[in-house]
DNA sequence: TTTCTGCGTTGATATATATCAATCAAAAGG
DNA sequence: CCTTTTGATTGATATATATCAACGCAGAAA
């Protein structure tokens, strides 16, 4: 299961996404109230449904983010990159997770005491602003989600899911996946039969290149293109 | 078009949302920084792509918010009923609309300047917090609804729709529907004709009644079972 | 009045996508 | 080593839902 590790937030402050803000007191404030794990690819960070009493902040790695459902399909609504927040509404709403975290790859991430995070962000504004700015951003993510995920076809919806991975998720092309199949159709809101179906049809229209897990992005225009019509 | 209103923050602040933690003070510079606007059903509050430079906050009526798409299909994230603050993460993001808002009901709102609604977060540490559980409870709202919209049947999705409009939306049970069948399509993302032929099911087997724009939830149990179910 | 327009409704049909089943390759485990 | 499991792939088929078309009705407009 998950090992412990010991970073002082000092240390990985310098692209500490919304961390940056903060004076050295307030780091340490952290310091002392946070639990540094790795996991393995594989392994929950936190659960849907299950009690959400610490902030998720990723250091190393990757991470789904999923919701899941009773049939057992799962919609991954977001990947998160380090050095990241990982924004979860929950400890603000219900105190419970409304989205499963799962490491794709080996993952660190810092465990931060809710009551932290909050007393941080209720005395330090520029902190809330920070913190304000972030989940804004995620919510935008959201809607293009949304909107994909409801209004193309899986063409369309493929094509959103190759532009969000690169870059951004990953940023040389070729990439080497790191998802399976399966997660890719759970990003793309489609079985692993018609994502694996679409992107043979890019493969053969020179779309993109694809040989096991290395992918490439080949022509990147018509991506966009397809994406925009849906 | 719309038109002007003259009412004081003071006066509506008893029951509004997230401005009850602001001092008198506080209220006066929103009321100095604020348009007061009544719009007739149909018309358009603030438009996808538009620049947004100040916050809405409804104080009458009913408000549905929806992401617009290419092939003209809209997909209804929500609608707001007063007295409440409309999420909407452009003004943190990149200062454009990501969504549309539009008058179901005569409605009124206000639009408060961005500068000073940021200012106000910046100052008041207890506002930036009441924001952002705000903003929280929004995002799970959109959780719930990608997860019911992409991972559900049409019937499982009406259901969700029907239990989002009573209790919250409507409050009596029968209600008299503001929204129109393509507004309850556009909320179940899925086309009217579908959405027309779920209510028929649904009456048939006497989960529900409908005439016109009446409509009474008979058996809630029932749609709750069908919405987990899908 | 008549005409027109928008919304609701219903039926017939088309189609996108899921499901099911089989095979293959690679990795993992005994 | 062989066996088992897991992920990827392909084809055949099923089905949920969209699309298309037609009609009724009510309110608005001429």
């Amino acid at each position: 299961m998950a090992v412990l590790l010991d970073t002082k937030c000092l240390v990985c402050k310098k692209s500490s996404d919304i961390f940056n803000v903060l004076k050295e007191s307030e780091l340490e404030k952290i310091d002392c109230n946070k639990a540094s794990i790795i996991y393995k690819p594989g392994e929950i960070i936190f659960k849907q449904g299950a009690p959400a009493n610490y902030f998720v902040c990723v250091t190393s790695g990757l991470v789904k983010l999923y919701i899941e459902h009773v049939n057992s399909r799962n919609l991954i609504v977001g990947l998160t990159r380090p050095i990241n927040y990982i924004f979860e509404p929950g400890p603000f709403v219900d105190h419970h997770h409304h989205v499963t975290a799962v490491a794709c790859e080996e993952t660190s991430a810092c465990l931060i005491d809710e009551k932290v995070m909050k007393q941080l962000i209720k005395t330090n504004t520029e902190f809330a602003n920070e913190f304000i700015k972030k989940i804004s951003l995620q919510s935008v993510s959201l809607f293009n989600r949304i909107s994909s995920c409801t209004q193309k076809h899986v063409y369309g919806r493929v094509a959103d899911t190759l532009l969000y991975l690169y870059p951004g998720i990953y940023n040389t092309n070729p990439f080497l996946l790191s998802l399976t199949r399966q997660d890719l159709a759970d990003l793309s809101g489609m079985t692993k039969e018609s994502l694996i179906r679409v992107l043979k049809k890019f493969k053969d229209d020179n779309i993109i290149n694809i040989e096991g897990n290395k992918l490439e992005i080949i022509n990147r225009n018509n991506l966009e293109e397809i994406a925009r019509k849906g």
